[in-house]
DNA sequence: TTGGATACCAATTTTGTTTTGGTTTATATT
DNA sequence: AATATAAACCAAAACAAAATTGGTATCCAA
């Protein structure tokens, strides 16, 4: 009654019936179907057999199974890193400004559209404060929270929280040389008109020249950063 | 409102009490406090005046609390919210627009620069999978997956890892109103040939066409999105 | 040898309970 | 009248217990 050509056909028809059943069925919004004890019952097939078309359709890339999670229509979800550590680990400092410059003078496009003048009168603070700044840490505080501010005043929260994933990699990843530089920021240093360009614009709701300022700012970083001066 | 000189007389004392007491325990290394029942007991006060107390010392920036986690000495972490859920729940279909429109051109812009011939091989995989999809499901799998091969394509590790948070937000936002469109994709849906568009100029190392394309192309799902209903 | 039923495992999700800061209300207390 | 106290209640968060789920091994029968 059985052969091993009959085998490999009963096999296949549980495949097809498989798929049959999965093209029927309008699964979950997750793409997600019944547990295999629940869906061997559905089909009125043994689990073993069920876990044999279901390891022919993984092996075809049509679904993903996960212990304790279930099975699931569609490719696998690539494993989405947001762990800051992991990032800044795989990162480094080119990246960054790479990053940085992709990002922040869209966020400061954005945020002259929308800042506040409580907004603005804050990033005055900062530049004041940055201005007085006794030593390069205080300067660097001063200047994180300038930027950070801009990216508040974008009034996007996702696009906020993609700025602080983005500055607490840039704080984590390994910047090697460090300041070497003059124990205090020169009061010629070249963020400080950028910085005020930006703000300006910001607060003339000069849209072009908020991002351009922004980016031609960071360019000079990145310069400074990478040509070592 | 405002106490007499004698009421304040008072609560200044449980104040300096407070302070003495926090001074001489050793917290954990979390920098947790007993929390207010424990600590009212302990110090021999109401809850009340207790947290008239605590109050003062939040006022001052010395400790935080928060509903469910306890009270912490020292200033509150600034809330960089990386975690998905948490960025979802605060954000929108709308944001979630303005940032792919904010990043993905330009991540498109570094692609046409690093991408590889394999990676440009996958791309065109995509377009061909997501024409012949049956469903929108199937559909919405390959046009993510065609998204992501242009990030993974700008050989950006940090940007990739963004690209990653904000799908996954987008994965996590809620919709509201759904698929109410025709059950497959229609051969003449509008993302077909923009996404032609965009690898077409990414394999010719067209960077400007490639950063425009993709901007097109989100401003058109995004109209698509906005206007209708 | 093959297939089926069963039990078990570890990862994961779901559910329920406890804890915690925040708030209100009734009752003394002065 | 003003205020402190105690108690109860709330929602957020943490914590713990239970139920699911894919993966695997075992035993049994055909």
């Amino acid at each position: 009654m059985l052969n091993s050509s009959a085998d490999s056909h009963l096999e296949k028809g549980i495949v097809t019936q498989l798929r049959g059943y999965l093209a029927q069925i309008d699964l979950a919004d997750d793409g997600r179907l019944p547990p295999e004890r629940e869906l061997s019952a559905a089909l009125g097939v043994s689990r073993t057999e069920l876990r044999k078309a279901l390891d022919v359709l993984e092996a075809e890339g049509q679904l993903w199974r996960h212990v304790g999670k279930g099975t699931f229509m569609g490719s696998r979800p690539l494993d989405t890193f947001a762990d800051i550590a992991a990032l800044a680990r795989r990162s480094n400092p080119a990246e960054v400004m790479r990053a940085r410059i992709v990002m922040e003078p869209e966020i400061c496009r954005a945020a002259a559209f929308t800042a506040t003048p409580e907004d603005i009168a804050e990033m005055r603070m900062c530049l004041t404060r940055s201005r007085q700044a006794e030593t390069w840490r205080q300067y660097e505080a001063w200047d994180t929270r300038l930027h950070r501010t801009i990216a508040e005043a974008s009034q996007n929260t996702l696009l906020l929280g993609l700025f602080d994933t983005l500055n607490a990699v840039r704080r984590a990843v390994t910047w090697g040389r460090l300041r070497t530089e003059p124990v205090k920021p020169l009061p010629d240093h070249h963020s400080f008109a950028e910085h005020e360009a930006i703000v300006d614009a910001i607060e003339h709701r000069d849209i072009a020249a908020a991002a351009a300022g922004m980016r031609a700012h960071l360019q000079t970083v990145e310069r400074k950063l990478l040509d070592r001066q």
